[in-house]
RNA sequence: GGAGGAUUAGGCUAAUUGGUAAGUCAGCGGUCUUGAAAACCGCCGCCCUCUGGGCUUGGGGGUUCGAGUCCCUCAUCCUCCGCCA
């Protein structure tokens, strides 16, 4: 049996099951070890006694070999090698069958949270750590990016409903235009000034991709299935970026990797229809630039706090007001050991707008996907693997509409903007 | 979609035509050295209850006392053909 189908390590269930069943306690799952614990012992038992024989039939096939070679009668010897044999062969399959029950209630259990995530029952107990910018005073009733942006003729609702259905975007003209000028300036940005590798990832994995990052197997419901061909339609870049090293053995002086990628997020949503789903703030299919990193473990609270500020100087630079939110251990995703969302004003929605989650994973998706390095001892460890949205394009596009809109119903283009849009104001009749 | 070839550990490469994976390079540790190189020794895929065992030749299955080797199946890559943006 090989230790990479564990995500959380079984060597740590082993020696501390009251610790991670408390910290899992504080992520709301309620898992019990001991079911886990007994199915590993099970497991250790027959694969000992299994062993045993194999050890059995090793040597007296050898002896048989041996006999054969000297001309000796061996039949006794193989008669006794067959009944041993179909013993092995029925304790392997009552092993394959305890090892696939334990590998399914492992996969399934989530990442625990770091020691100095605070601890909360839900999203009221995030905390704020600090606000850049700040929000603009209108003269006038700000209004919300859906008028702005129907005045503006920058994207079609409704249209995008008859071709797909809701919550698919359709972008037209200049909003088309700013769209994909705000792809380029975050690759342009964490490419030039950030140290990232640009990366253009498939838009479709296959199930061990998805299972590698943690979307597989509780996810499932939230993503786009193609039956046909057993594929995915990814949520995030992140899938396929952190792919790109499963099962490989990475270069220790190459650490940290850092890749960003822009991709297309594809979300069923399942069971958040209702809240929140007017416009642009939420949607079954969406852009977003993502970053990637794979580092030495001692690394990754560190890199952390500079993949927060990587994000960050997005909106620094598009002079946007936000706030940095640190998630309590309820609210972080199922891979997550910590993690920090941005979240931008937005005046005529008058609320927050999550716009980045920026998270480390400590070993728990590399364990998943295999991804190691050689440490300064040479033995193989696992790497910790971190992402961040640098950021989501529906939100920040509200957040611009909305903070940069002027009385007269036009909207002015941010200035680092327009060496990309080319033009420096949305007006109606342009 | 069809035909043929290929896949051995981090890389590269062997294995009596069925007899239980041999080497090499890189890397890590050690001996030696003022230091380095060279040389030599050990480690260098995974698991276990670790002075010892077991597993591992792309994945899964079969035949056999015994499979890298024979059979079936799937995956990936290469070449050719067909189709097509």
């Amino acid at each position: 049996m090989k230790g990479k189908e564990f995500m959380l390590d079984i060597h740590v269930i082993r020696e501390e099951p009251e610790r991670i069943e408390k910290a899992l306690r504080t992520k709301n799952i309620s898992v019990d070890v001991n079911k886990i614990l007994a199915l590993d012992q099970q497991f250790r038992e027959l694969s000992k006694e299994t062993d045993d024989l194999k050890h059995l039939r090793n040597t007296v096939t050898q002896a048989i070999n041996d006999k054969k070679k000297k001309g000796i009668d061996a039949r006794e010897d193989i008669l006794k090698m067959r009944d041993v044999g179909s013993r092995i062969k029925e304790n392997d399959q009552q092993l394959l069958l305890i090892q696939q029950t334990l590998k399914e209630q492992l996969i399934s259990l989530p990442n625990t949270p770091h020691e100095s995530v605070p601890v909360g029952k839900n999203e009221k107990d995030n905390v704020e750590v600090r606000r850049w910018g700040s929000p603009q005073k209108f003269t006038f009733n700000p209004k919300n990016h859906l008028e702005l942006g129907e005045s503006l003729n920058l994207f079609d609702f409704h249209r995008a409903a008859k071709i797909s259905g809701s919550g698919f975007p359709l972008y037209t003209g200049k909003g088309a235009k700013l769209e994909r000028s705000l792809i380029n300036f975050m690759l342009d940005l964490h490419t030039q000034e950030h140290g990232y590798t640009e990366i253009l990832p498939p838009f479709l994995v296959n199930s061990n991709s998805s299972t590698g990052t943690g979307q597989l197997p509780k996810m499932a419901d939230d993503m786009y299935y193609l039956d046909q061909d057993d594929l995915w339609l990814i949520p995030t870049a992140e899938v396929p970026v952190t792919n790109i090293h499963r099962d490989e053995i990475l270069n220790r002086e190459n650490l940290p990797i850092k890749y960003t990628a822009y991709s297309g997020c594809f979300r069923r949503e399942a069971g958040s229809y209702g809240k929140d789903t007017r416009g642009f703030q939420r949607l079954h299919q969406f852009n977003k630039v993502e970053m990637v990193q794979f580092c030495h473990p001692d690394e990754s609270y560190t890199i952390l706090d500079s993949l927060v500020n990587n994000a960050e100087m997005v909106l620094q630079k598009l002079i946007l007001p936000y706030r940095v939110v640190e998630l309590c251990t309820a609210d972080l995703s199922f891979a997550a050991a910590k993690c920090y969302d941005l979240e931008l004003w937005a005046p005529g929605e008058e609320k927050w707008l999550e716009v980045s989650s920026c998270s480390n994973f400590g070993d728990f998706q590399a364990r998943r996907s295999n991804i190691r390095f050689k440490d300064e001892q040479g033995k193989n460890r696992f790497v910790h693997t971190l992402n961040g949205s640098g950021v989501a394009t529906p939100r920040l596009l509200i957040a611009i509409l909305e903070n940069y809109q002027n009385e007269d119903g036009s909207v002015t283009i941010p200035e680092i903007l327009r060496p990309y849009t080319g033009f420096d104001i949305l007006r109606q009749d342009s």
